[in-house]
RNA sequence: GCAGAUGUGGCGGAACUGGUAGACGCGCUGGACUCAAAAUCCAGUGGUAGCGAUAUCGUGUGGGUUCGAUUCCCACCAUCUGCACCA
């Protein structure tokens, strides 16, 4: 067999007769929508992860297209991103080239790999025929203000030059480079997801998604029921705290502001050490967030003498601290502090010699506090609590809250830890902002007949002093509105997850340019049936395709809430040694296309399918793939050489030929590709047994084989007398009655113990199946001569005889 | 610490709603073909004891429910992934 030359012969094949060009308006069929997580072009080309999920969605593609389905499947590159920038930077040439060429390398493989996507409606976020329509959505947030200039504390990367989101923060440093970073105020773009969150965690009840990644998402938006209570200062002014655990309001001994909100400005008037609070403020700016957070588990902070708190419950006058662990952007940048019952607070005034008080009976708190996750649903008591003592924590949350809300000084609240999306970046190769800083102060977004904005060509694409690198383009930046009047345009780029954010929609419309998708298409097509990639986005990226989607949803544009009805996650593939393959250990990676001049694109994927399940993390093994690689010669000997495909008929193949079609069907169907590929082989096992093959069965197993190893199975096909692509040919059928024994093997218990097995005709008497079992030598062995106290028996599964 | 997932032969992994644990593949052992090797084909292959029929142990650990548990329940251990002073 002739690996090499099979593949470049088919390849050409689909390319010239455009054998998977999707008619995206023909509606006639039903519609399946599969989705692969589009790559970033970087230089290096695929790797072994790659084809995994790839593989996986090709499978399901083929298969759905031979049932008749109207299959889109589409693939794309998200090809803004910093190293194509750092390219630039270094090299000064356009990131457009080096991007372009990669894209056109990364093309090569994937068609090498043999996937059935639809070529002609390849998109790339930078290319401004795409990055209009991102540019234009945003416009569309930004008037309906999801999208707005905020004044926040960000993190800011010094080396990058830009402010970085936090999921691009890793332990304090840069995801990429590992720079440190330290927070900043500055004014930002943002999207307004907290708008968005009650939704978010709605739509997740409806979607089929790995519950580890919904998980996530819940967490990641951090929904927290509780209470804002206001806080009046002794002498004026008050502040407002949030919390989830009211019932230990009486136990509050100290309150906490972050050091860097504004409240501690408002006070400081009033504050008599005011150098010892500056010098505090002015430490905690310099810190980076990974000082703040693992470093200093020492609870820093400063007492602001001069001030204090007054506890609106019962009038009593605490203190007031400032301490880092309270985020400004957090709830309202203030909390309230019980040392006895939240262990936190415990250590901070074991630290500073604050006063304790137990206010909910049931442990010693003395060496630890006796936290909400401990006394929650036990029963236990209030004490020091006025009027409250003696009522259960649940009934004392209810209690105290009505009374705050009743005196005016609370509310019930959510909380979210969700913030807003810092939506730009200080970067060149990214989306341009259509926005323009007036010279009268304003803010205007381009016309619709001005977008794309597009990239300038630069001479120098790092920005300097920490500008962006936009600011380099001096005439770009200037900007004559209709109107005559002039202004600065936005010098930053959106984040690499802009384009991201919406690519499912463009697919089905690519080339449109008067809107960014056909509304009629996109209600025929969305939502994606199937979306397969890596778990490495479960927050990011497929948060703000939800969010896009909800919005666009809301708009009226698109019809569906949620884009993505299934995702499943591919599982990493490991190193031989079992270790993640990458930079630590190079020697253990596995470059895909080595595989496939070795062993051919077929081999690869049929490997990678038969590995294990989907979504585990499996070792590579060369072994394996030389495995993978025999059984298509198997497959190749029987169909193509033995001679013993014949038109006749051959019973002893019936069973085994029904029940293949049945388990291939519906594990493609479960994505459970290993058992299918494993059914497979016990069939061709079969079939080298006998002397004739019905040619209906040799054809129905290169059919079920095709979707995986599609190249071999063309020729095949083509062998058996076909002169045209197997890929719209009927999905093989199976017949129910014909996939079912005739003659059952069970095994025989006593006590619990196996000792037999017996055949009988399926259809039995538990009497006749009983009596058989106990004609069994073997079993008479283990009953005679003690006393049958129970026979259970049950057809088709097991009999069991219990004795004494 | 919190959340989610995982744990089965020498290895990758099967096992439907509790019913013959180890399918299929890799590896290994023996045999056929060959001058020989590769390829291919045939047979065997969880541990222990036994020539053998068979017995016994065995799905991370310890309990429990059941005629029967890889599967259900409780406790624990280990590994992976994510989040983490979130009020």
């Amino acid at each position: 067999m002739e690996t090499k030359k099979i593949e470049e012969k088919w390849q050409k094949y689909w390319e010239e007769n455009k054998t998977f060009k999707t008619d995206i308006w023909d509606f006639s069929k039903p519609k399946y929508y599969v989705l692969d997580m589009f790559p970033y072009p970087s230089g290096v080309g695929l790797h072994a992860g790659h084809p995994e999920g790839y593989t996986a969605t090709d499978i399901v593609s083929r298969m759905k297209r031979m049932q008749g389905y109207n299959v889109l499947h589409p693939m794309g590159y998200d090809s803004f991103g910093l190293p194509a920038e750092q390219y630039a930077i270094e090299t000064g040439n356009n990131p457009a080239i080096f991007t372009k060429n990669n894209i056109e390398y990364f093309t090569k493989q994937l068609k090498a790999l043999g996937f059935d996507y639809d070529w002609d409606r390849v998109i790339a976020t930078s290319d401004p025929k795409y990055y209009k329509w991102t540019q234009w959505i945003f416009k569309q947030l930004y008037n309906d203000g999801f999208a707005k200039y905020v004044d926040m504390p960000v993190n800011w990367c010094e080396e990058l030059g830009t402010v970085l989101s936090n999921d691009e923060v890793i332990d304090g440093k840069s995801e990429r480079g590992g720079y440190p970073v330290i927070r900043k105020n500055m004014k930002q773009l943002c999207i307004d997801q907290p708008k968005f969150a009650e939704r978010l965690l709605e739509g997740l009840n409806e979607i089929d998604w790995p519950e580890s990644t919904k998980e996530m998402q819940r967490n990641w938006i951090g929904k927290s029921t509780g209470v804002e209570m206001d806080v009046d200062i002794v002498g004026g002014g008050k502040f407002s705290i949030f919390t989830t655990c009211i019932e230990t309001v009486y136990g509050i001994t100290f309150f906490v502001l972050a050091p860097d909100g504004d409240l501690v400005q408002q006070l400081m008037p009033r504050i008599t050490n005011k150098d010892e609070v500056n010098q505090y403020i002015a430490e905690v700016a310099k810190k980076s967030e990974m000082d703040r957070t693992d470093l200093n588990k020492g609870k820093s902070g400063c007492r602001l003498e001069g001030v204090k708190a007054i506890n609106p419950v019962n009038g009593k006058e605490v203190d007031i601290f400032i301490g880092d662990f309270v985020l400004a952007n957090y709830g309202t940048g203030a909390v309230m502090a019980v040392p006895s019952h939240d262990q936190r607070d415990f250590e901070y005034a074991q630290v500073h010699n604050i006063e304790m008080i137990q206010v909910i009976d049931g442990a010693d708190v003395s060496k630890q506090a006796f936290e909400k996750y401990d006394y929650l649903g036990k029963g236990c008591k209030l004490i020091n609590s006025e009027e409250f003592t003696g009522l259960t924590v649940e009934e004392a949350k209810e209690a105290i809250t009505e009374k705050l809300v009743k005196m005016g000084v609370a509310r019930r609240t959510v909380n979210y830890k969700f913030r807003e999306w810092i939506f730009a970046r200080q970067r060149y190769w990214g989306e341009p902002v259509p926005i323009v800083h007036m010279e009268d102060g304003t803010d205007y977004v381009l016309d619709d007949e001005e977008l794309p904005l597009e990239l300038p060509i630069l001479d120098n694409y790092k920005g300097q002093d920490g500008k962006a690198p936009l600011e380099n383009a001096t005439e770009w930046k200037q900007y004559t509105r209709k109107d005559g009047k002039k202004g600065l345009r936005e010098t930053s780029t959106m984040p690499g997850s802009a384009g991201s954010s919406w690519y499912f929609l463009r697919y089905i419309d690519p080339n449109n340019d008067k809107e960014f998708a056909d509304k009629k298409l996109l209600e025929h097509w969305m939502p994606v049936d199937l979306y397969i990639g890596g778990p490495e986005h479960a927050v990011g990226h497929l948060m703000y395709s939800r969010i896009w989607n909800n919005y666009l949803y809301d708009k009226g544009y698109v019809t569906v809430k949620e884009p993505f009805k299934k995702l499943v996650h591919q599982g990493m593939i490991l190193g031989e040694n079992g270790i993640k393959m990458g930079k630590r250990y190079p020697e253990y990676a596995v470059n895909p296309l080595d595989v496939i001049n070795e062993y051919g694109a077929d081999t690869l994927r049929l490997y990678e399918m038969f590995m294990g399940p989907l979504e585990a993390s499996k070792p590579w093994s060369k072994s394996g793939v030389e495995g993978a690689r025999k059984f298509l010669d198997r497959v190749w000997r029987l169909v193509v050489e033995s001679g013993t495909v014949k038109e006749e008929e051959n019973k002893n193949l019936e069973k085994p030929y029904h029940k293949m079609v049945k388990k291939v069907t519906n594990d493609f169907e479960a994505l459970a590709f290993n058992t299918a590929i494993s059914e497979m082989m016990i069939f061709v096992n079969a079939c080298n047994k006998e002397t004739i093959i019905p040619k209906e069965y040799a054809e129905g197993l290169v059919k079920l084989l095709n979707p995986i190893s599609p190249h071999i199975t063309e020729e095949m096909w083509e062998i058996l007398g076909h002169n045209k692509t197997i890929a719209y040919e009927e999905w093989p059928k199976y017949d129910e009655a014909k996939t079912v024994d005739t003659d059952v093997t069970i095994g025989v218990q006593v006590n619990g113990k196996m000792r037999a097995t017996i055949c009988y005709d399926k259809g039995a008497s538990k009497e006749d199946i009983l009596k058989l079992a106990l004609e069994d030598e073997n079993v008479k062995k283990h009953v005679d001569g003690k006393e049958i106290i129970k026979e259970i028996v049950i057809p088709e599964k097991i009999v069991n005889i219990v004795v004494k």
